[in-house]
DNA sequence: CATAACATACTGACTAGTCAGTTTAGTTCA
DNA sequence: TGAACTAAACTGACTAGTCAGTATGTTATG
């Protein structure tokens, strides 16, 4: 296959999607390097032209995973004001993620395996849960400041939303048996139904309170 | 390594005991049969004397964990009577064996990443899925009959409490941080605020319940 | 009891295959 | 030209699975 060569951009780009889409069917180990390189037809040399090794385009995957989500999130919820409105729209983006890129998520099972091997994947990881939790965090006080709401316990409500958004992933990426707007709407809801408004002052006038609070 | 022989119910365990050690500690793949055979002192032969492959160890041990997980849960409940307490009753279970046995629930990630190379591993995930929707339905199903809640709708319910569930085992499998007692306390509580009362009783949300009342 | 005959459990050297990574010999393009 | 890039053949370490042989029961028989 001597076909015209690819700009070097496109070929790293081509290499990672390749991959994402090989561990998908068959996880990281199961996967060989010939495999991702017949994805484009491309030749074993090409990868390991940009990557010194398997794990190298394992890493570098991971490393799109984060950018792609967590800090795409944190400018999609960036111009929001209500802290509210940002666990919806944090709700929301999982939903369109998932619809958009399930093999992203499904890589994000690979890691996990992968972690149990590789030290630096499993620190990746834990990196991954504490940026997590500085984002909710940081929202939670920006909602107890505004007088939106009070959480009792902020470090139990991030676990939670984690817990629950990595549980819609396991199982999308899994069965893709739910529908995703409707669950994805109830998670949002949920975590809003969690924060109860602070006692001693009413709700701020305009703020939109996207919450079916009934109580 | 000539020792007595061990019996042969014995050995069975202890390939599977072995294999999930090695499975939380390197994965499915970058396990080999050698290193489940050293961890207990016996020989490649013998792993081949009980199991046609790898992979069916991998099955096997599958099989244990539904085994010792969710039909331990429906005796568990089965003694309780009020729904609400049987929610609580399940995350108290998840809390406990998870402290008895993370290696289990890591092998839980391994048979996710699995799946995607085994039909017969992706199968054995979805039906337990089903399982897990059937007892949840059919709690959701008792506490309504019951007048002890209604719930508007049970395939959403049921979804948020396993997502919950399985996003809580992930975090503590991969990075041990969670007060578990705590967590799955709130899973209960969060589960349970959710039910709201039916209309024509009063009961005071979050109030104890002891199931001692209706038929 | 003894011991032969059989059944079950186990061993570990060996085979056959796989696949990450390397090397070599190009081709393309500035 | 020469550096960036690609293809394809190759190497060698590694490992799932096999199997001939051994050890340890268990039962049958005198």
């Amino acid at each position: 296959m001597k076909g015209p060569r690819v700009s070097s951009g496109i070929r790293k780009q081509q290499i990672l999607a390749a991959a994402k889409r090989c561990f998908q069917r068959k996880g990281y180990a199961q996967t060989t390097i010939d495999e991702i390189a017949a994805e484009y037809g491309m030749s074993k040399g090409s990868i390991y032209w940009y990557y010194p090794s398997k794990k190298a385009v394992l890493i570098d995957l991971f490393r799109v995973f984060v950018e792609e989500n967590l800090n795409r999130i944190l400018t999609e919820i960036g111009s929001i004001r209500s802290a509210r409105d940002r666990i919806t729209a944090i709700g929301e983006h999982l939903t369109r993620s998932l619809q958009e890129d399930i093999e992203l998520y499904s890589a994000l099972v690979v890691f996990w395996e992968s972690s149990f091997v590789d030290e630096s994947i499993r620190e990746m990881l834990l990196e991954q849960y504490r940026l997590y939790d500085r984002i909710l965090t940081g929202l939670l006080d920006d909602g107890e400041r505004a007088g939106e709401f009070v959480v009792p316990d902020k470090k139990i409500y991030a676990a939670l939303m984690i817990a629950m958004m990595e549980g819609i992933i396991v199982r999308q990426v899994l069965s893709k048996d739910l529908d995703l707007a409707e669950i994805c709407r109830s998670v949002s809801g949920v975590m809003n139904r969690l924060l109860p408004e602070k006692k001693s002052q009413k709700r701020p006038a305009g703020s939109p309170n996207t919450g079916k609070d009934e109580g």
